[in-house]
DNA sequence: CGAACAATAT
DNA sequence: TATATTGTTC
């Protein structure tokens, strides 16, 4: 019948439900099919259903005629008006039994709406169990009150065309059931809501990085994404909703690296001052670039082999801590944030600046990472030194003319990143790339253009090494002054 | 019309 | 918040 098993099975030898008749119950939801499907329950179980769809109408409704309504059951998200606020006004102030719903029903949304006067809460969707239960909070409201408690068998009498409604149970009535069942079935057999775990994010990156290299970065649309992603899992609207989330995201990211390496900049320019006090020759360390504490953003990049090592002013502990840990995806793990891509650049148009930019960016195949670096802790890896957590980080990160950002769309206008020319006299090409005429950083210090690089340490996953390169030989002390510069220009957030 | 996209709902 | 749904535009 409505529900099955043991939710319906009215006992034949007694017509009469097991519980009073006649309860008076506004419903209140702003979701018609909702509210179709709580009404035909109520109906069910002889109870006379109000309904409205608007939280000020039935607030309107009660303060007129309070004395119509036995109970009120109402959504507590509803947009004309705090779902809270209503519980709070009828079940404190009004001191009426009113029975919050939500479609969550995790403890803290239920004691919120304890809090606010609820006297039960029902989950959507709502079943004919719950609704046959919910004339206990009458009772209990009038349990000192026997009189009010007998009202509720007579209430039925006074409602013709709930009488009416009943007569007609062999016709519109069981149409309606019929209806409401098929509704709540609708509702209850609904898909679950996709779970976007991280391997089914690292399909989705990589495919919209195949067509956005193949194509171009806006024909990766949702119908293309979802035809190379081949999985039985999605449909377009999932993957419509993710990319609009991913591209946001990507935006906000590219955002955050402009503003980034406008701080970068700045940061250069005060180091590249410091430094002329400072004695030769002098090492400066620069920091393992990154994101900030979104260094787990970037597990997708690990995928491609290509690290983005954008610079990050700050926080450097926390980042090599992270970078040690080589994120990979794993199977079916939830996705907690949203991990963006590698850059995209297509493969006939790098120009020399931008091949430098991306060396920069650590595009090295893992094949040529391994063993490739020396555990000697003398074996400097210039630019890369992690150095003591409290050392700056001096960026050359800053991407040239035609760089791309975070999405594979090249960096322009307010966005375009400048050279920061070095001092002539702080060029020291004898020493390991620090000032070769541009901001940028060879890994060899060699100016090195054939594309063989040396691996970061932390680049290679095998490494055992608990990654302390310390290639700066002066007190941390000496430059103090400088730390506090970079201390008061946090990293971005998400 | 269907798809993409943005906005909004849940 | 993450994902779903809706509304508008293309």
């Amino acid at each position: 019948m409505f529900e099955s098993g043991n939710d319906v099975a009215p006992n034949p030898a007694s017509e009469k439900p097991q519980f009073p008749e006649g309860l008076r119950v506004l419903a209140v939801d702003d979701n018609v099919v909702c509210l179709k499907v709580i009404a035909a329950l109520l109906i069910k179980c002889r109870f006379v259903a109000t309904v409205t769809t608007k939280a000020t109408e039935a607030l309107e409704m009660l303060r007129k005629n309070k004395e119509s309504y036995d109970i009120v059951i109402t959504d507590v998200e509803m947009p004309d008006m705090n779902g809270f606020k209503l519980l709070e006004i009828v079940g404190l102030e009004m001191d009426m039994p009113v029975i919050m719903m939500s479609a969550s029903d995790d403890t803290k949304t239920v004691m919120k709406g304890i809090k606010h006067g609820a006297r039960d809460y029902l989950t959507k969707p709502v079943r004919l169990a719950d609704v046959k239960t919910i004339w206990k909070h009458v009772i209990k409201k009038n349990v000192h009150d026997p009189l009010k408690l007998g009202n509720i068998e007579e209430k039925k009498d006074e409602h013709p065309e709930h009488s009416k409604a009943k007569k007609q149970r062999g016709t519109k009535g069981k149409e309606e059931e019929t209806n409401a069942q098929c509704d709540a079935a609708t509702y209850r057999n609904k898909k679950p809501r996709l779970i976007w775990s991280k391997e089914l994010h690292y399909k989705f990156v990589d495919v919209f990085q195949q067509i956005g290299r193949e194509q171009g970065i806006d024909k990766a649309v949702p119908k293309k994404i979802l035809e190379r992603m081949n999985d039985p899992r999605l449909t377009r609207e999932n993957v419509a909703s993710h990319l609009q989330k991913f591209r946001n995201t990507l935006k906000r990211e590219g955002v955050k690296l402009a503003k980034m390496n406008e701080d970068n900049e700045k940061n250069n320019a005060v180091l590249s001052k410091a430094i002329v006090h400072l004695p030769n020759p002098t090492t400066v360390s620069t920091g393992i670039p990154s994101f900030g504490t979104q260094s787990q953003t970037f597990g997708a990049f690990r995928a491609n082999n290509r690290r983005p090592l954008y610079y990050n002013p700050a926080n450097q502990h926390n980042i090599l801590l992270q970078q040690n840990v080589i994120p990979r995806p794993v199977a079916d793990q939830k996705c907690s944030n949203m991990h963006i891509p590698a850059p995209i650049f297509s493969q006939n148009s790098c120009s020399e600046t931008e091949l430098d930019w991306m060396r920069f960016h650590s595009n090295i195949p893992r094949t040529n990472m391994v063993n490739n670096h020396s555990t000697d802790s003398t074996s400097h890896f210039p630019g890369f030194s992690t150095g003591p957590t409290t050392m700056p980080n001096v960026s050359y990160s800053c991407p040239p003319s035609g760089a791309f950002n975070l999405a594979g769309v090249p960096l322009h206008g307010s966005t375009q990143l400048n050279h920061i020319p070095q001092p002539e006299s702080q060029v020291q090409s004898s020493t390991y790339g620090q000032y070769e005429g541009t901001n940028l950083v060879n890994f060899n210090g060699r100016g090195e253009t054939n594309g063989h690089f040396l691996q970061h340490p932390f680049e290679n996953p095998e490494s055992e090494s608990s990654g302390v390169y310390n290639n700066y030989n002066y007190p941390d002390d000496d430059l103090s002054y400088i730390i506090r510069q970079f201390s008061s220009n946090p990293p971005p957030r998400l």
